[in-house]
DNA sequence: TAACGTTTGTTATAATATAACATATTTGAG
DNA sequence: CTCAAATATGTTATATTATAACAAACGTTA
């Protein structure tokens, strides 16, 4: 079963990384932040970012293979996950709407398929980079 | 500038092998059934893929690196990607639905950011798999 | 036909991720 | 409490995915 509430001591380590970066953070690079810490190798990295997504606590940009800090409660255990990222700065936001979020949830594909789950990435360029 | 309709030799082969396939293909799993074609190296496989994602001809599955022929002129040119993923087989079905391509074109992130584009990714079990 | 852009071929290496195994720590049922 | 099971850790090695860098060939088209 996952655990609830407490997190182990590597997988508070890197929570805590991913936590404070103001962007999505690459595994090796949070590798790298923690050798100080007595952590050396990256299977050391992926299973606490393996543990921590599936607890919801972070979420994998896939585009980028690179990992956030989930800010919103709605994306339940990473059920339906949205994000904005600018092609320019690599700024990623996590977007929650609950309107899409619910209409994505609700969608159903013609074909009879049933999802459980569901990862949408937009991609532009942000305010700043605009 | 993106070439309209000629494709080169080995843009042919590349994409002659994903259209293919059942299923999504991975770059060394082309790589490895072209050797016999002449084809030796990473590289080139590489090549030719992203000047086929360009053309918008394959997209890639990021969840899965692994790539599928278009076979849906919604997307013109890849601005618009969804995927039906089954997590039991691999089975990936793309998605055209023109409504759901609607919503999701126009949909606006408050935060100011315009969307160029984006890709939907669907998890489920399909009909075979349930 | 010369200049430019594109494609190819090639070697090397970077970046991302998992396998496998031994040990330690935590947790929970009896 | 206590011992068995589950979870987490540490470690070495390796697999998988992707790009860098450079030289040569090809194909437009002005």
């Amino acid at each position: 079963m996952v655990q609830a509430q407490t997190l182990s001591r590597n997988q508070q380590i890197v929570l805590d990384i991913i936590e404070k970066a103001k962007g999505p953070l690459k595994a090796y690079s949070i590798l790298f932040n923690v050798q100080k810490k007595g952590i050396n190798a990256p299977q050391q990295i992926y299973r606490a970012l393996d543990k921590l997504i599936e607890m919801g606590k972070i979420h994998k940009i896939e585009s980028k293979n690179a990992f956030v800090a989930c800010r919103n409660s709605d994306c339940e255990i990473s059920k339906a996950t949205a994000f904005s990222i600018c092609e320019s700065c690599e700024m990623v936001d996590e977007i929650s709407d609950a309107k899409l979020s619910k209409y994505l949830s609700s969608f159903n594909h013609k074909k009879g398929m049933k999802f459980k789950r569901f990862n949408l990435e937009f991609f532009g360029l942000c305010k700043k980079c605009k």
